[in-house]
RNA sequence: GCGAGAGUGGCGGAACCGGCAGACGCGCGAGACUUAGGAUCUCGUGGGAAACCGUGGGGGUUCAAGUCCCCCCUCUCGCACCA
């Protein structure tokens, strides 16, 4: 056992036990609790990296644990291997995205099994594979059946050179990521997922989600954006038979005597109706023209200038009958509420900005509380919320507070008939057609006798056609498939075609976490009675970078799966974790830009230069690690060098796992000495020769050891427990090592012990303080602990024991060291028999003879005394 | 602008309910063992000669404040013309 700590030899030899026994195999047993950790799973991009390595560090000590804690714990992992960076390679290298995903996905499977990670690997499920993929076929045409699923013309991102839909994501400034064309608004015929139709369920859903950092509940809620406001018709000045009014939304309608004019969005229909025969119809067209043409993040910026051309039109503000003139402005959002505002330029910033340009009137409607305020004299819009504002010029509603007008006015547009209170929602149906070849084929049959008809489930999958042409041009690689295009019609058998547009990749991970408790269900995606045992998930954690988009989409999917009938789980995740990224410093030369280390030349002293140029580098900040900061680090070098056990160790201990992790190479080293040091203090004790249970006198030396020993045992229990604070419990077992190696020196000094039957006792103790010491690597650095476990003489695994438990009695100290303030400053310490009373204590503390100078002989003014935790004389 | 979070030694970070600030690790210093040490083990390590001073800054509450209250500064992240 005194022979060195080989990490390739101990790491290899655990896996294959662990995969030989089947360790980690989960199956249904209705007689445990059942606890389903998971992780985020990974894009197979080729080679994990560090943020890989520290969410499923993390994961996997949860799992580890829980299951040592007797849950039967469900732990899977997988692949989200369809997406982009696959059919790059292809158009770029003339791989095939399938051949190049599958390569990748078996190196990353051999990474993810050379760290150590409990997964039931028998439950593993890839997205790219039909017999996945064809379940989200299945989900498509059932939602398409309940109304769900949609076709309609949207405006989506275009880039003209490469001829396809970009993602938001893939917009770069305005540039195509991929040939920087300038992107383009473009309308396409798109399928949506009407997500819109749970946005209160996914609103009021939340509050339930007490298991999730406050920050990602206020990014959903804000990203649902419900809003609680009015749709009031403003009936034009000349009406048209099948147009007498425009319909607008709005929150404000305390403010409604102010609104002066109004705005349309420029893609609304309405311009055209408005426009109609009127001289401005031209400069209209063109300002619509131009507006349209601009990039979607240029204009949607809220610093842009406030824009817009008057229609010729008129509208009567239903309250004050003042004709209002109707203008086409920028900045208002078609897709939102009518596409239509009323405008109040002295209560809003963007109308008030609006109306000086283009010098329409102001009227003051809501007066601060100092009254101060004049139409002629504001320098912006007052959008007073609160009752400190009261309405003037407002009729019967003028002198109310702004709270109680908003009630009153809502009430009174309905009783009119003017309009009606209604609800709004920033959420949009989500689109998810994608002109790309890997991902899931839209089960879709456009036939010029039926229309649009859904493929039959028997006849699903509707496989990808692996032989297509890559070349990133024109239109999608399916579309030119004329062998996939070309279908029968499955109602009237006539020829028809095939949609070509594959699923937005969020969808496959939509429901991932329900495939896994079923992964083999053939009949449905997931079998009710496995998703009834294992759903919900316990326990979630991931990168925030998915706070909104697929922890909302997979929401949304639950709530369909289960409205299928499917799962019983209202909410997917019960608890979240956000890790924090892994970050690095940076480095940068004024001529070659990011560097790497090894570009480096000098010292951190004297300053860096740039092995290149010799010119002055730049330490730059400490910033995410990516490849074009190039502050990579690459996992498989430090599993390589330090060993699994190490990697795992350091990305726990540097941080705790919702906060950034910074890198460093001292900080591994510091975590693969303390392994060293548990191997050689566990090695040279001899441990193994203790008995059981001592008879002999236990000595202080023992009381001690057993004090630490079970103290250590309720800490890292505790910090596991209270949100997962694996860097304070892995320092509790550093100070546990500290702690024995202290011990070991002491007894050696005096190996005697003094009492007979000593050294049995401390035999009995350190076997004790071994084992517990061993239990609780186990979580953290399994390989380590696997070894050792079994040089204490016990069969594997330690993975499989129960997790240790403390005697309160053990924990609790004899004697207290007490603190001694004088006016609130530490001036002395006592130590006291753990039981004494607080006469006692304070008797003890005015006889200490280092009070005498701060105590005066004056009797304090006051004495306070906290139980078992400190005093303080007042003087 | 709105929302969330952060600011503590040379560095990463502890301090759970208001009760000894700086656990643990890194780094650094000293010693031991050694032919040697960049291995290992032991000890020390917030600043200051000291009185004292110290948790971004300024006020406050309290016997006592990193922690509670008010004001301010800086940084990070998310959302952002949503009517």
């Amino acid at each position: 056992m005194s022979r060195p700590y080989e990490h390739k030899a101990v790491e290899a030899r655990w896996q294959a036990y662990w995969e030989g026994a089947r360790t980690f195999q989960s199956a249904e047993d209705a007689s445990r609790p059942k606890y389903y950790c998971l992780e985020m799973f990974p894009y197979p991009s080729g080679r994990i990296h560090m943020g890989h390595v520290r969410n499923y560090a993390i994961g996997d000590v949860v799992a580890r644990y829980k299951r040592m804690r007797g849950f039967n714990v469900l732990h899977p992992m997988g692949w989200d291997s369809f997406g982009l960076p696959a059919e790059n390679a292809a158009i770029e290298r003339g791989v095939h995205p399938q051949k190049w995903t599958k390569e990748n996905i078996a190196y990353m499977r051999s990474q993810l099994r050379r760290m150590g990670l409990s997964y039931d690997w028998t439950r593993e499920v890839t997205t790219c594979e039909p017999d996945y993929y064809k379940w989200n076929q299945w989900f498509f045409i059932k939602m398409y059946e309940k109304g769900l699923a949609y076709r309609k013309r949207s405006s989506v991102n275009w880039c003209p050179s490469c001829e396809t839909v970009l993602a938001n994501e893939q917009v770069e400034e305005g540039q195509c990521w991929r040939c920087d064309a300038v992107v383009i608004q473009k309308e396409l015929e798109q399928w949506f997922f009407k997500i819109t139709h749970y946005a209160e369920e996914l609103l009021q859903g939340l509050t339930t989600l007490t298991g999730w950092p406050d920050r990602v509940l206020a990014m959903q809620r804000n990203w649902i954006g419900k809003s609680l406001g009015v749709e009031v018709d403003f009936p034009l000045a000349e009406p048209k038979a099948d147009l007498p009014a425009i319909r607008i939304f709005t929150t404000r309608q305390d403010t409604i005597f102010g609104g002066t004019f109004m705005s349309v969005a420029p893609e609304s229909p309405l311009v055209e109706r408005l426009i109609e025969g009127r001289p401005q119809a031209a400069s209209v067209r063109e300002f619509v023209a131009r507006v349209s043409r601009q990039e979607k993040a240029v204009r949607i910026a809220a610093d842009r200038e406030k824009e817009g051309v008057f229609t010729g039109a008129y509208a009567v503000n239903p309250f004050t009958k003042a004709r209002i003139p109707i203008w086409v402005a920028n900045f208002v959002l078609y897709e939102y509420g009518t596409g239509a505002i009323m405008a109040v330029p002295a209560h809003d910033q963007r109308d008030f900005d609006f109306a000086k340009q283009y010098g329409i009137p102001i009227r003051l409607v809501i007066q601060n509380p100092a009254g101060t305020l004049a139409e002629d004299r504001l320098d912006g819009a007052y959008e007073e919320q609160e009752a400190a504002g009261r309405l003037v010029n407002s009729d019967r509603f003028s002198g109310l507070p702004v709270p109680e007008a908003k009630t009153k006015i809502a009430a009174y547009v309905e009783e009119q008939g003017l309009g009606r209170r209604t609800v709004n929602y920033r959420l949009r149906d989500w689109g998810v057609s994608r002109q790309r070849y890997w991902g899931t084929p839209i089960p879709m049959i456009y036939c010029p006798a039926c229309g649009v008809v859904p493929v039959p489930e028997r006849d699903l999958p509707v496989e990808l056609p692996k032989d297509v042409p890559f070349t990133g041009k024109g239109s999608s690689p399916l579309a030119r498939a004329e062998s996939f295009v070309q279908a029968a019609c499955p109602k009237c058998r006539g020829p028809a075609k095939r949609e070509t547009d594959t699923m937005d990749t969020f969808v496959d991970s939509s429901w991932y976490f329900l495939r896994y408790c079923s992964p083999q269900a053939d009949r449905q995606p997931v079998d009710p009675a496995a998703s009834a045992y294992w759903m919900a998930v316990d326990q979630y954690i991931g990168g925030i970078e998915h706070a909104v988009l697929h922890l909302l989409y997979a929401r949304f999917f639950t709530k369909v799966t289960r409205d299928l009938g499917l799962t019983r789980a209202d909410e997917p995740f019960l608890n979240l974790l956000t890790q924090g990224m892994v970050t690095k410093e940076t480095y940068r030369c004024a001529t070659h830009g990011w560097l790497i280390p090894t570009d480096l030349l000098g010292s951190e002293g004297e300053g860096w230069r740039c092995a290149t140029c010799q010119g002055p580098v730049q330490k730059g900040r400490v910033e995410k690690m990516s490849k074009s900061k190039k502050n990579i680090v690459d996992p498989e070098r430090l599993i390589e060098t330090f060993g699994a056990d190490t990697a795992r160790l350091f990305s726990l201990f540097a941080a705790p796992p919702e906060k950034d992790l910074e890198w460093s190479d001292s900080g591994v080293e510091g975590a693969s000495r303390f392994l060293g040091r548990i191997w050689r203090l566990l090695g040279d004790l001899h441990p193994q020769a203790g008995g059981p249970a001592s008879t002999g006198e236990p000595t202080p030396r023992v009381a001690d050891l057993r004090r630490l020993t079970h103290r250590t045992i309720k800490k890292v229990t505790d910090d596991i427990e209270r949100d997962f604070q694996f860097n304070t419990a892995i320092a509790a077992l550093m100070e546990f090592v500290n702690g024995l190696y202290k011990f070991a020196a002491e007894r050696q000094a005096d190996p005697s012990g003094s009492p007979s039957g000593a050294a049995a006792a401390e035999a009995a103790a350190l076997r004790e303080a071994a084992e517990a010491l061993v239990l609780l690597l186990a979580p953290f650095a399994p390989h380590v602990a696997e070894e050792l476990w079994e040089a204490l003489g016990h069969p594997p695994s330690v993975a499989q024991q129960p997790w240790p438990s403390y005697d309160p009695a053990l924990v609790a100290s004899e004697r207290l060291t007490i603190p001694i303030q004088v006016n609130g400053k530490l001036r002395s310490k006592i130590e006291v028999p753990a039981d004494s009373t607080e006469e006692h204590v304070l008797a003890l503390a005015q006889q200490d003879t280092k009070l005498s100078e701060w105590l005066q002989g004056k009797p304090p003014r006051k004495v306070i005394y906290v139980e078992k935790k400190l005093v303080n004389f007042v003087v």
